[in-house]
DNA sequence: ATCCCGAGGG
DNA sequence: CCCTCTGGAT
C-alpha cells in the first residue's frame, strides 16, 4: 500500500467538528460585538494600522492613525514621507523604528509593484515588508471580503486548549490555520478569529484563565486542568460578564 | 514586573 | 529555535 500523500487533506472527525462549532456558537452569543477594533477607511489604512498594532493595543494605534493618514493619505504619500516625521507620529505605539521601516517599505513596494493599491491576495500581501500572515489575513478579512483566519497568540493558545489541534500543530501558525479552517465553513473564518481572540483577551488568559466566568467551560477539555484566576472570574461574573 | 490581536533575522 | 525591536498601561 503506497504511503499517503504528504499534504493530503484530512477530513476531521465529525465529533470534533460538532464540538468546535458548539463553542463558536456560544462565543458568538457571548461577544456579539466582536470585530475589528482598528479605525480605517481604506484597505491601505487598515494595512498600515495593522502593522502598527503589533505588540500594542488597538486603542493606542487609533490614537495616532488620524494624524498619520491626514499627513499621508495613501501609499505614494507615505512612501515619500520623511522618516523622522513618521517616527514622531507613531512613536507611542512602540517598536517605532522597525514599524517606520515597515510602513515606508510596504508603501514603496505598493507603489512599485501594485500601482499603489493594496493587493487582495494573501500571497501578494505577505511579500510586503513588515507584513506577515497574521497581518495579511486581518486585511483580507476586514478590508476585503476574503475569509481568513488570523492566527495570533490568543488564537493559537485557545485552539490548543480546546484541542481542536494537536500541540505540535498549534506551534505552527500555518498548520493551525489549515487544521482549524477544515472545521468551519469559509464564511465563518473571519468572525471565528475575532471571537476566539476576544475570548482569549477577556477570559482565557495565558497564565491564569478566568475559568469560573467562562461561557464555554462545559465544552473545554482544559477546564480544571491548570491554574485559574478566581478573582478575575468573580469580577467578570459580577459585572454580568460584560465585554 | 508583566503584558500588549507580530515580524524579521540569526 | 532563539533573539530583538519599544512605549505605555496596569
Amino acid at each position: 500500500m503506497p504511503p499517503a500523500a504528504p499534504e493530503a487533506p484530512v477530513k476531521p472527525p465529525t465529533s470534533l467538528v460538532r464540538r468546535a462549532r458548539k463553542i463558536h456558537r456560544v462565543l458568538a452569543e457571548t461577544y456579539p460585538e466582536a470585530g475589528c477594533e482598528l479605525d480605517f477607511r481604506t484597505p491601505f489604512e487598515l494595512l498600515v494600522a495593522t502593522v502598527l498594532s503589533a505588540q500594542t493595543t488597538d486603542r493606542r494605534v487609533n490614537a495616532v492613525t488620524p494624524a498619520l493618514f491626514a499627513a499621508y493619505p495613501d501609499a505614494a504619500a507615505l512612501a515619500a514621507a520623511d522618516r523622522t516625521a513618521v517616527e514622531e507620529i507613531i512613536r507611542s505605539t512602540g517598536f517605532y523604528r522597525a514599524k517606520t521601516d515597515s510602513v515606508l517599505g510596504l508603501s514603496a513596494a505598493l507603489v512599485e509593484r501594485y500601482d499603489g493599491e493594496v493587493p487582495a491576495r494573501l500571497r501578494d500581501l505577505v511579500t510586503l515588508p513588515g507584513v506577515g500572515r497574521k497581518t495579511a489575513n486581518v486585511v483580507l478579512g476586514n478590508a476585503f471580503d476574503v475569509p481568513g483566519l488570523t492566527v495570533d497568540t490568543h488564537f493559537a493558545r485557545l485552539v490548543r486548549r480546546f484541542e481542536w489541534v494537536d500541540d505540535d500543530v498549534a506551534k505552527d501558525p500555518v498548520k493551525t490555520e489549515h487544521a482549524v479552517g477544515a472545521l468551519f465553513p469559509r464564511r465563518d473564518w473571519t468572525m471565528l478569529s475575532h471571537r476566539l481572540i476576544w475570548h482569549g483577551r477577556r477570559r482565557c488568559h495565558a497564565r491564569k484563565p478566568a475559568c469560573g466566568a467562562c461561557p464555554v467551560a462545559h465544552w473545554c477539555p482544559a477546564y480544571g486542568t491548570g491554574p485559574t484566576d478566581p478573582v478575575e472570574a468573580a469580577r467578570l461574573v459580577t459585572t454580568q460578564g460584560r465585554a
